[in-house]
DNA sequence: GCTTGCGCGTGACGGCCGTCACACAAGCGC
DNA sequence: GCGCTTGTGTGACGGCCGTCACGCGCAAGC
C-alpha cells in the first residue's frame, strides 16, 4: 500500500478500496461494480483538528465515513450545555440515522485530530441503497448497533449513582476496547482533555481531575502523560455500584 | 369496524389491517401480497399489565408489534439498578434492533396495562424484509427515529443539572405530546408511579414526590387523580435550567 | 372486619459534587 | 525573553438529593 504525507501529517491512502471495506462491514461483500459506483460517489477530503463535519439541527447533508482520525459527538441542549454521546474512530460511519430518516442531524461531528472523511451525499447515497437494496439491510444494522451503544451510555450516565462510578465504568469500558497489555496492567492513549471527559459522562472538568488522581493515589490506575493503565480493575469494578 | 370485549377488558380488533397500517408507517402503502404474507406471519396475543415480552440479554425472538395498550422499555445495569428508557404506546415496533443486528435484546418490555400485541418471529420476518426489499429502508428509518429518541433521553438525563430540572422537562415533554388543552392549561394522563417516573428520570421515588408537590404548591401544576394539569408552562421551562 | 400490599407524603441526616476562585505548567506566536 | 491560551491541580463552601425511617390512605381478598 503506498502511502504519502499530507499537510496536516496523515498518512494517506490513495485509493478508496482499502478505506471503504473497513467500514464496519456496512460496505463490504459488494460485488465489484457497486464499489466502483461507491467510489463514484464518495468525496475524499483531510479536516484538520477541531473541525466540525455537521451541526445538530442541520439539514442531512449526506454520510461521512471516516477513513482515519477520529471524531466525538456531542449533543447540546437548548440551554447550551452539551454532552459528548460517542467517540467515533476509524472506520465508522456518521450521519446515517439522520439521511434515512430526513431529520436534522441529532448530534454535531467534530474532529480530535487531523481526520481523513469520506462524504457520501444524501442524493447519491439514497440512489445507491434503491439500486444496491441488499445494502439497506446493512444500514438497519448498523443503526441498531448505533442504537446499543446509546443504551450503553444511557446506562453508564444515568444508573451509575456516582460521578466516581461513572468515571470507573468508563475506564472499564476503554480498558476492554482500546487497550493493550502493557507490562503490569492495561494501557490506552487518553486522547480527550478532563473537560471532554467530564462531558462525556455528565460531570464537571474539576470532578474529573479530582477522581482520576483519587484513582491514581489508590492505586488503581496510572497516567503518563496521555496513556493510562489500568492496574488494578478490580479496584475500578468495585467502584461502578 | 366490529369490536368485542376480551377477558381483559380490551377492545379486540378482528382483522388485523387496521392494526398493521398505524405502525408508524413501518407498515403502510405496502401492496396487497404482503400485506397478507404478514397476515400470515403475525401471531396475536394479549398480555395481562406487567407481562414481560421480551427481557435484556435474551437472543431476539422476534419483533413486537403494540396494537393496544402500552409498555415501557426498561434497561438493567449490572448492578441491578434499572431505568425506563421509553413508554412504548399502542403502534410502536419493540425489539426491531435486537432482530435486525441478531444481537441480544438490550432493553426489557413490560406492559404497562392490558396490551394487545402482534408477534413477528424473526426469521419469517427476515424472510419478509428478502422478499420485500422496499421494507429495509422503512425499517431503516423507524430505527433512525428510535435513535433519535434515545439521544432525546439521554438529554434530558445527562444535560439537566439537578433532578428538579430533569422532572419538568419531562412534564414539558408530556405536555407537549400526550395533552389535550383543559379549561385552563393542558392536561394529560399519567400512567406512571413516582417510583416509574424516578426510574424514567434517575432519580428516587421520594425526590419525585417531593418535587412533584412542589411544583403544585407553586401553581405550576395540577394533579387530580391520575390527571396531572399543566397551569404554567413557563414556570416549568424556567427550571430546565 | 381484618390483613396485606402498594403507592404516596414527609422528616432528618449526611455526603457527594457543582461552582467559584486562584495558581501553575506547557506550548506557541512574536 | 514576554504575553497569551490551554490544560491541569486544589481549596472552600454550600446545596441538592439519596437514603433511611415511619406513617397514612386505599383497594383487594378472604
Amino acid at each position: 500500500m503506498r502511502k504519502s504525507r499530507s499537510p496536516y501529517g496523515l498518512e494517506i491512502v490513495p485509493s478508496c478500496v482499502e478505506c471503504l471495506v473497513r467500514e464496519e462491514r456496512l460496505f463490504c461483500n459488494l460485488g465489484p461494480e457497486a464499489v466502483s459506483q461507491l467510489d463514484s460517489i464518495r468525496q475524499l477530503s483531510v479536516y484538520p483538528k477541531g473541525s466540525l463535519l455537521f451541526v445538530q439541527g442541520q439539514p442531512p447533508r449526506g454520510v461521512f465515513i471516516l477513513c482515519a482520525g477520529s471524531a466525538k459527538l456531542t449533543i447540546t441542549s437548548a440551554r447550551g450545555r452539551s454532552l459528548i454521546v460517542r467517540v467515533a474512530q476509524a472506520g465508522e460511519v456518521l450521519g446515517l440515522g439522520a439521511v434515512m430518516s430526513n431529520q436534522a442531524y441529532d448530534v454535531s461531528a467534530e474532529t480530535l485530530e487531523p481526520t481523513e472523511v469520506n462524504f457520501l451525499p444524501r442524493e447519491e447515497f439514497l440512489g445507491f441503497l434503491r439500486k444496491h437494496g441488499e445494502v439497506s439491510v446493512r444500514v438497519a444494522e448498523h443503526l441498531s448497533l448505533e442504537l446499543q451503544r446509546a443504551y450503553q451510555q444511557v446506562t453508564r450516565i444515568a444508573l451509575a449513582p456516582t460521578a466516581r462510578a461513572k468515571l470507573a465504568g468508563l475506564l472499564v469500558d476503554w480498558a476492554a476496547q482500546d487497550a493493550r497489555p502493557a507490562r503490569e496492567g492495561l494501557t490506552f492513549p487518553l486522547r480527550l482533555t478532563h473537560e471532554e471527559i467530564a462531558e462525556l459522562i455528565g460531570s464537571s472538568r474539576e470532578t474529573v481531575t479530582r477522581l482520576l488522581n483519587d484513582l491514581r493515589r489508590q492505586g488503581a490506575i496510572q497516567i503518563k502523560g496521555t496513556l493510562i493503565t489500568v492496574l488494578d480493575p478490580a479496584k475500578l469494578e468495585a467502584l461502578l455500584t
